[in-house]
DNA sequence: TTATAAGTTTATACATTTGTGAACTAATAA
DNA sequence: TTATTAGTTCACAAATGTATAAACTTATAA
């Protein structure tokens, strides 16, 4: 009973998917690494919130960082996030599909 | 840009993936459905916590319940979500192992 | 009917997460 | 050296999420 333990973690590792720009950084990284000033480009507001999104994601074992001279590159530890996401959007999908045809028989 | 919004759909889904109880919960259901009962029994707490918890990943299409007499039964709407999950729980133990290794390697 | 069992809903207090801007740090260029 | 670029860290306010207990609902059993 006290392998709650495992659950905790597991939850802390998956609540960096929780986020809209969390999950946009991992979109984008998911054809390759980019640098941080292009993350910020594409998903655009402050650098001081991206950038407290990306140390967290990196933390918690989701992505990892490279130096690269005065720029900070960074990729997807493992593809798995990125198939876990998938698959969690086709979740979204496919219960988005029947809320709508299930409003369309009510009719 | 305005696309934004599909970025908050789908956190939103994974945020039903943040929560120990909640990953309790999809661990256990990963191998059948249960009834309330059998849940609470399982993770203990409070009923009208775990009520909260359940309703709240049925609302966001991860769980689905039926009722059975005056029983309700809760599964999975998907096998996607325990395979999201158990792919988290996997980048989880590799970044533990990592991290392991990394500590030995500095003394 | 009236009780009881099985959850759900609601209200509220507490804890965590998030966004913002200012101050800071490290690496390169002048 | 001194500036500049590229990002990080910090402090704080606002927003969200979570746990708890009490009140409520619905289905069955007496």
């Amino acid at each position: 009973m006290q392998d709650k333990r495992i659950y905790e973690l597991h939850a802390d590792v998956c609540k960096a998917l929780g986020h809209p720009l969390r999950i946009e950084v991992i979109d984008l990284l998911s054809d390759g690494e980019y640098g941080f000033t292009d993350i910020l480009e594409r998903t655009g507001g402050l650098k001081s919130n991206l950038s407290q999104h990306l140390s967290a994601m990196v933390r918690k074992g989701i992505l990892r960082v490279r130096r690269d001279g005065k720029n900070r590159i960074y990729a997807l530890t493992s593809r798995k996030v990125a198939r876990a996401c998938t698959l969690m959007r086709e979740v979204l999908v496919e219960h988005v599909e029947k809320q709508r045809t299930a409003l369309m028989n009510e009719k």
